[in-house]
RNA sequence: GCCCCGAUAGCUCAGCUGGAUAGAGCAGCGGACUUCUAAUCCGCAGGUCGAAGGUUCGAAUCCUUCUCGGGGUGCCA
């Protein structure tokens, strides 16, 4: 909790209370260092005590030798709570020393207020920062399987976050479209035109086939070798594998020839290529549309984009004696990391790393960021342990103005089939997403109907879309990122819990209640402006938890962990059920204070579950 | 071999950066619908926080060692 230095009124009582315990706490004890005068607030765990409590009373008795009891008495005597808290007594003070603080309505009031703003309670920083996001990274000829479903989910989220948080974000998608494996797609289709082919109108799925089959040809080699080293010499063996190693290498041949022509700018060979960039990205940037996340064309920075980087690179490298020659492999050894970074291959070729590197270089360099965060799967650990190491090494992460861009890999685990093995389709291949994503729809299409038997198709089909991707990336997003989870629909689509469509329900609800309240001819808008009534318990614990919400969204931001956010937006939601279902609002026998009150109270929620979807890329409905 | 990550209720997970009696959801049992939407709410039951030491007024949380599981580890990305 940060020291509110200046005497301006803040919106957030937990950082008033800071200041008062502060100032009484200098008075206590008046020699006390600086940087220990600390009041340590946080909220209640419990209702019954209180609103919020201070830890600050144990570490300061150790500290001067005194009971954490008897100082907690002097704090409390010392103290000024006027105007936001009850009196402190004896009685405030708890077990080893914890003190109790419970709100004065008015302060709880006046605080909703202050925070009931289009920010929200969340204020611009004073010095924005640039924050490249790394995310989604799809490869040519391949469909998006439930391997890209984390980094563009997880990845969105982050960059949505820290744009909420006021920074500029950048996102950048490393786009897979270089190298020999795509060359062999492009000899493919070379071959394929030739024999008569219409390419017009081919489809993402069938380039997908292709890979598939240039892919198993090019491992033929390395295959058939295995099997001799086992098998030895079988002559009919042999002369088979002779067969398939002469058609891999020949295979392979193409595959490099068609590399170099590519790269050489061959015409053909480009409009080729560039026929399968734009079929790859049309199915995955749709997919990532109808994901709600706000990755585009303008996004991609493929790592063809950084080919003509690589040569100059690798000399500069060369130059400031930073990358050295290691069995014939060009490397960057790097303090405290036992293996090295290889940037070029024996045979002159570079690797991912080099290209890394040169991302490095631009995203800092070209782009100004202060800040490069990675949400690649935790299995690239070490590589962006070694590819960070290298780019500091080389001065490649130093920004514009002189200081080091930080540079973090936010990982993420796998995702799990019910089998605890990763998630694949029945035939054993990657799960493709686009089904995965049709499946969410059916199921919840299927329950949208169930519960809405009149509700028109028309309407259905839309609000079972915004349903299932709820479902799919809360599920995602709501766990730890750095653990595996195991994908189930049936969790994930339960309705009950902690879900996303439990989000979504509660926001309808309110929704539903603001149109029944027009419908009853109550005045909403000015219900905008009513005393926030903070009678009943559920109404209280509602306000506090609103009024935490721009904590948890800069602790989202500091650690990358859209979880906390989930977690959050959970609790709030419940909060919201229980208070719905103790504090009636439109019904017959409430004041109008009281229900204008609640009113307010209500939207104000509302519009913290909304923000807080919108902030993780979480699609919500009208009425479900 | 070395390195990284994980282990919390029968299951799936939280635990606010060291604070009070470790919390939710599911599954189980029992309640609340002529509803401001029951996709909800209330109650009961369920845990030596992988193990052992250590630091601390105070440990699921920090340190050390170990066990189990997953991943990575020089020319794929």
């Amino acid at each position: 909790m940060s020291t509110n230095t200046q005497n301006q009124p803040t919106l957030d009582p937990a950082a008033t209370l800071d200041d008062r315990f502060c100032a009484a706490i200098r008075v206590v004890v008046p020699d006390l260092p600086d940087d220990q005068v600390k009041a340590h607030i946080g909220p209640s765990r419990q209702p019954k005590f209180g609103d919020f409590q201070s830890n600050c009373a144990m570490p300061i008795a150790k500290r001067v030798g005194m009971k954490p009891r008897d100082l907690a008495a002097k704090i409390i005597e010392a103290i000024d709570v006027s105007g936001i808290a009850q009196p402190l007594s004896e009685e405030s003070i708890a077990g080893p020393g914890f003190i109790n603080v419970s709100l004065l309505p008015e302060a709880l009031g006046s605080a909703l207020g202050a925070l009931d703003s289009d920010e929200l309670g969340i204020t611009p920083p004073a010095h924005p920062k640039t924050i490249v996001v790394d995310v989604c990274g799809v490869n040519l000829a391949k469909q998006m399987h439930v391997g890209h479903l984390r980094s563009t989910v997880i990845g969105d989220a982050i960059a949505r976050v820290q744009e909420r948080l006021g920074h500029c974000v950048k996102r950048q998608s490393h786009v897979g479209d270089w190298g020999r494996p795509i060359a062999m797609v492009v000899e493919e289709l070379a071959v394929m035109e030739d024999a008569g082919t219409d390419l017009s109108t081919i489809s993402l799925a069938e380039l997908n086939a292709i890979y598939k089959v240039v892919g198993a040809k090019c491992k033929a080699e390395t295959k058939a070798l295995e099997i001799i080293m086992k098998v030895g010499g079988h002559a009919k063996a042999e002369i088979e594998l002779e067969e398939r190693i002469a058609d891999a290498d020949a295979a392979m041949d193409k595959a490099k020839a068609r590399l170099v022509a590519l790269q050489s700018g061959d015409e053909r060979s480009v409009r080729l290529w560039q026929l399968i960039y734009d079929i790859t990205m049309t199915a995955c940037l749709a997919t990532c549309q109808r994901l709600n996340t706000n990755i585009t064309d303008e996004h991609s920075a493929g790592e063809s984009t950084y080919r003509d980087e690589l040569g100059p690179l690798v000399q500069d490298l060369i130059d400031r004696k930073i990358a050295v020659e290691d069995d014939g492999a060009l490397v960057v050894r790097c303090e405290g990391i036992k293996e090295p970074t290889i940037i070029r291959k024996r045979d002159g070729g570079f690797l991912y790393a080099t290209t890394d590197l040169a991302a490095i270089k631009r995203r800092v360099g070209k782009l100004g960021g202060d800040e490069v965060v990675y949400c690649v799967d935790s299995r690239q650990g070490l590589h962006f342990k070694q590819v960070f190491a290298a780019a500091h090494k080389a001065g490649y992460d130093k920004n514009a103005s002189g200081t080091d861009a930080v540079l973090v890999h936010t990982m993420f685990g796998t995702i799990f089939g019910e089998d605890n093995k990763p998630l694949k389709s029945r035939s054993g291949e990657n799960l493709n997403l686009s089904d995965l994503l049709d499946e969410a729809v059916a199921r919840a299409s299927a329950s949208v109907a169930e519960k809405n038997p009149d509700m028109p198709e028309s309407e259905r089909q839309p609000i079972s879309e915004a349903v299932a991707m709820a479902a799919v990336k809360y599920a995602d997003l709501s766990t730890e990122r750095i653990k595996d989870y195991v994908f189930s629909f049936d969790r994930m689509l339960a309705f009950e819990g902690d879900t996303g469509p439990y989000m979504l329900y509660a926001i309808a609800r309110v929704k539903n209640m603001l149109r029944k309240a027009a419908d009853k001819g109550v005045d909403v808008d000015a219900a905008k402006n009513a005393e926030f009534s903070m009678a009943d318990p559920a109404e209280r614990a509602l306000a506090l938890m609103v009024l935490r919400y721009p904590t948890i969204i800069q602790a989202t931001g500091d650690n990358h962990e859209p979880h906390r956010l989930c977690g959050y937006l959970y609790e709030l939601a419940s909060l919201f059920a229980k208070f719905y279902e103790q504090c009636p609002v439109l019904k017959d026998g409430v004041d109008e204070s009281t229900r204008d009150g609640r009113l307010r109270l209500s939207m104000l929620a509302l519009r913290v579950l909304q923000d807080g979807c919108n902030t993780l890329g979480i699609p919500t409905v009208e009425r479900m």
